[in-house]
RNA sequence: GCGGAAGUGGCGGAACGGCAGACGCGCUAGCCUCAGGAGCUAGUUGGAGCAAUCCAGUGGGGGUUCAAAUCCCCCCUUCCGCACCA
């Protein structure tokens, strides 16, 4: 580099030289040293500390936490970039930012390599985030470390227990019996990761099946309308989100309706008098409850439909005429029912019982079957069938050929007004399934009721509340709401994660931990063996308690909570991480809560975000935060693959961050992978890529180097009115890009092209630097007395310092130094965001397209303020445009905004 | 099947109804250097032309508009989520 600056002989004519660029640095850029110097001097300055401040807006801003595999990839890594360049561009626009790290270090992993290799979760977990703390260090991520937290600690996971205790006492926790997968070879229960392909043990192959067990459970359910409602609120998060948990509520209004069932080989009493009395018509205790949501369709329910699981099954088969035969039926349909989650879609079956309900609208008697596709688990586990207007039923009804029936005339099904015109017709002489002229498919509209007694002619879905309306005043059923959303088990019958801070006594019952007992501490366990039941079972004196009521013998509750506990409050526990007697002290999670931004993997749109608002609510009403949401901005940022896959170990193709720092330093991988593509797509990682933004550091390095002695120290002010053109350009281009960074990163989230606009105002200023600002002496030269060169100084001194202070967001190391050459000595952390001066950015003159007929074919160059009708002459003077319209008729001319002339012809 | 998002050069991607392809990667030609992860200049949607310029062009087809990648309707493709939710 020296020896270019040699090479240019005279100062004055070499920025003349042909073919040769003469801006060098005098300073080689060698990042991996500047990571080091500034990583080491925020560390000692504890630059990203923070501290309430109630004279200052608050900012907080998070990533999801990691789970400490052992290696962060560039995947993982791109998530923490984009929240920090949130984190330091708030910081220079004032805001007291809370930017902290955590650490989601319980779970199965651990747990199944200590099973293989013997090392204990707590030894590997703990390795492994010390691995990755140290990654994300050399990244230069501001992250406020002093409030680190790892829920595997005690000190973190007592607040799970009390959180626990909280929900117990509330009835939030509760235990119910619930389906597990069982292994029978190694005698333990496997998550659902662990039941791999054909349904098998993930250890030893043997086929996995299903056992209930006693189980924890939260009542999210509780909060399920309110979780619903609050979706509305969310305007900043991706509208994608929103619908996913919306759809994973599930709400949906209808009714419970009860179908009296006939004793065995009896008519229901009473049966075909429509509209009559049904209360108490079947035998005791024998009904049927269903849920509908179109109770409209109820005059064509010809059979009623039980899951397999439902209560009454048990006792139809054991007064059915071969109770065996029965069962086994059952018991087949239950088997594959298990089955089909794995597999997907299967064939409908279903048999008869034998037994009839009474259809409480028409009097009717009709045909009690059990059926595989009929959910135990949603609404009453029954359902009437509506095989005309129900595709699902229509499909059972022609297989089986049971009635159609058909009750509503819509737009959608012109044939079967033809072929259905009257009125109701008896079940006899319902048309079979596949009858031709009648249907070949359900219809599911909502239109005019027929065949419907008294009802025909009404409309659906205004008379559905009618017709509830109608069921209550009879006694008969009821208005409901059903949910998708179930109740979240959180029982584990693992080792590592939180114990559930409840103890078994024989005389009474379930006694929760005391508070002052907390935390209940997971005993050392040294042998993972994968077998027997839950490990903490295993460990006798740690099980073996006394009752906290009575003080006789007791055992504590040996399984785990599900991980996603931890994770449901953690970013609550930032606001005051090392509280020994709450969760967090409520006026700190008053200040900085709600999370301001908070961004992660899309895959936890659904569970982790939902259960962190349902937590929130819960420890909202317990008077511990005073919101209902939790993150009010939310971005889903995309993956990065390698070859068009996803990183992963075992694909091979993961990209190692520290390679890349090694490499090229932090600041080009923080550049690139934020350059790519906007944050919430996915991108191919390309090595290329980096390079370029390598390259692009290394362009500003040299620009600023080259300059920094002549323009640094005490600036004067830009210059006004006495600037030159090039000036005054290079002056629009920085307040211009200053307009769109600051809009790009605060507002739009277009990370990628907030670097475009940094990238333009550095080809600006290497433009500005060859055609006009050979002035000013480069670094080391004699100074040339002219007056101009103040303003040139003053304009390039603010495009530099406007540069710098963008950049750093991105590549900090960088930046950091390159501001202390400008002669700024105080460091990027005092600096403030550079001001957007409108005034500034406005051109005096611009180039104005032309269209004619739509398409634009000349450009004239025009005052900035020039009037429409001046704008409208001077197009239609334009030599092109003449050409255009010569011999031709102008219809219309429109003078847009922009500005932009629109001419028609002919 | 239902729901959501998206289809733009060789590639990643720009363009909140107004100049399509900013910015970068790659590539081509030239220059510079002992060398360099370099650097510089010019070019890079397709087609026609020495050129000015013209024609076509944002998955396909219609429409609204002076003006559409952008708004509306239909169709195709891809990705993602839910998957018998009564």
């Amino acid at each position: 580099m020296a020896g270019q600056r040699e090479a240019s002989e005279q100062p004055s004519c070499r920025w003349a030289r042909e073919g040769t660029m003469s801006i060098s640095a005098m300073t080689d850029y060698k990042p991996q040293q500047l990571d080091k110097k500034w990583q080491q001097q925020w560390t000692s300055s504890n630059a990203f500390e923070v501290e309430v401040d109630a004279k200052r807006p608050k900012y907080y801003t998070l990533e999801m936490f990691a789970y400490p595999s052992g290696h962060a990839h560039v995947g993982h890594v791109r998530n923490y970039i984009i929240g920090d360049i949130m984190a330091r561009m708030k910081r220079m626009r004032g805001f007291n930012v809370l930017h902290p790290f955590g650490w989601d270090a319980f779970g199965l992993p651990a747990e199944n390599a200590a099973i293989k290799t013997g090392t204990h979760p707590e030894t590997s977990t703990l390795d492994n985030i010390a691995h990755m703390k140290g990654q994300l260090q050399r990244l230069g991520l501001s992250y406020a470390w002093q409030r680190e937290i790892a829920t595997c600690l005690p000190e973190y996971y007592k607040f799970n227990q009390w959180i626990f205790l909280k929900m117990f006492e509330r009835g939030l926790a509760y235990r119910k019996r619930s389906t597990v997968n069982w292994c029978p070879s190694c005698q333990t229960v496997l998550a659902n990761e662990q039941v791999i392909e054909g349904g098998v043990c993930w250890r030893c192959g043997t086929v996995v099946v299903s056992r209930d067990l006693e189980q924890w459970f939260f009542r999210i359910t509780a909060y399920a309308d309110e979780l619903l409602k609050g979706l509305d609120t969310l305007t900043e998060w991706p509208e994608k989100v929103v619908v996913m948990q919306r759809n994973w509520i599930g709400r949906s209004e209808g009714a419970r309706i009860r179908f009296p069932v006939a004793k065995s080989n009896e008519a229901v009493r009473g049966a075909g008098a429509p509209g009559m009395d049904v209360r108490g018509a079947g035998a005791p205790g024998m009904d049927i409850e269903i849920f509908t949501t179109r109770i409209d369709t109820i005059y064509g329910a010809t059979f009623v439909l039980l899951s397999p699981e439902h209560p009454l099954v048990d006792r139809f088969a054991s007064e059915s005429p071969d109770p065996q035969a029965f069962k086994d039926r059952v018991a087949k349909f239950r088997a594959l029912d298990r089955e089909a989650r794995l597999t997907g879609a299967i064939e409908k079956e279903g048999f008869d019982t034998g037994r009839k309900a009474l259809n409480p609208f028409t009097g009717e008697e009709v045909p009690i079957w059990i059926a595989n596709f009929v959910l135990a688990e949603y609404g009453t586990g029954a359902i009437m069938a509506v095989p005309a207007h129900d595709e699902r039923d229509f499909e059972f009804a022609r297989k089986y050929n049971l009635p159609i029936r058909i009750v509503v005339q819509s737009d959608e099904t012109p044939e079967i007004q033809t072929a259905e015109r009257g009125e109701g017709v008896p079940a006899k002489q319902d048309r079979g399934a596949g009858a031709p002229g009648v249907m070949n498919a359900a219809t599911t509209n909502y239109g005019r009721m027929v065949n419907s007694g008294p009802w025909n002619g009404k409309e659906a879905p205004a008379v559905i509340a009618e017709m509830i309306a109608d069921a209550e005043k009879r006694g008969i059923g009821t208005g409901e709401v059903q949910y998708r959303l179930k109740d979240w088990g959180i029982s584990r019958q693992r080792y590592w994660g939180t114990p559930i801070p409840v103890i078994h006594c024989e005389k009474d019952g379930v006694v929760p931990v005391p508070y002052k007992d907390l935390p209940v501490e997971l005993p050392k366990v040294t042998t993972f063996t994968g077998r027997g039941d839950s490990p903490l079972a295993q460990v006798a004196d740690w099980v073996n308690v006394k009752c906290p009521k009575c003080g006789g013998p007791a055992r504590r509750e040996t399984d785990t909570m599900d991980t996603f506990v931890d994770s449901s409050w953690y970013f609550l526990r930032f606001a005051d991480p090392h509280n020994k007697e709450m969760p967090f002290n409520p006026a700190a999670s008053a200040y900085w809560l709600p999370v301001d931004f908070y961004s992660g993997g899309v895959e936890h749109a659904i569970l982790h975000l939902l259960y962190s608002r349902f937590f929130t609510r819960v420890l909202r009403d317990v008077g511990l935060v005073n919101f209902d949401e939790p993150f009010k901005r939310l971005l889903t940022q995309g993956m990065v693959l390698k070859n068009g896959d996803v990183m992963s170990k075992s694909k091979g193709n993961v990209v190692d961050p520290d390679d890349m720092l090694q490499k090229y330093g932090a600041d080009a991988l923080r550049l690139y992978v934020m350059f790519v593509a906007p944050p919430e797509k996915e991108v191919e990682w390309t090595d290329t890529g980096l390079e370029g933004s390598f390259r692009f550091l290394l362009r500003v390095w040299r620009i600023v180097d080259h300059w920094a002695e002549t323009i640094g120290g005490e600036g004067v002010p830009a210059c006004g009115d006495d600037c030159t053109d090039a000036e005054r350009k290079l002056r629009r281009k920085t307040h211009d890009t200053i307009r769109r960074v600051t809009v790009d990163i605060e507002e739009r989230m277009h990370l990628n092209t907030a670097v475009s606009a940094l990238m333009e105002l550095v080809n600006a200023i290497y433009d500005f630097s060859e055609g006009t600002a050979h002035g000013i002496p480069a670094r080391g030269e004699p100074p040339v007395g002219r007056i101009e060169r103040t303003q040139t100084i003053a304009v390039l001194r603010e495009a530099m310092d406007a540069l710098v202070v963008m950049l750093s967001p991105f590549a900090p190391h960088t930046a950091e130094e390159l501001w202390h050459l400008l002669g700024h000595p105080e460091g990027l952390m005092k600096a403030q965001w550079p001001t957007f001066d409108p005034a500034v950015a406005k051109a005096e003159e611009v180039v104005v397209p032309v269209q004619i007929n739509g398409k634009v074919r000349a450009r004239v160059t025009a005052r900035v303020d020039a009037s429409e009708d001046e704008l409208r002459e001077l197009a239609l003077a334009d030599a092109t445009v003449k050409g255009h319209t010569a011999g031709k008729t102008i219809r219309k001319v429109v003078v847009a905004k922009g500005p932009l002339v629109s001419v028609v012809v002919q």
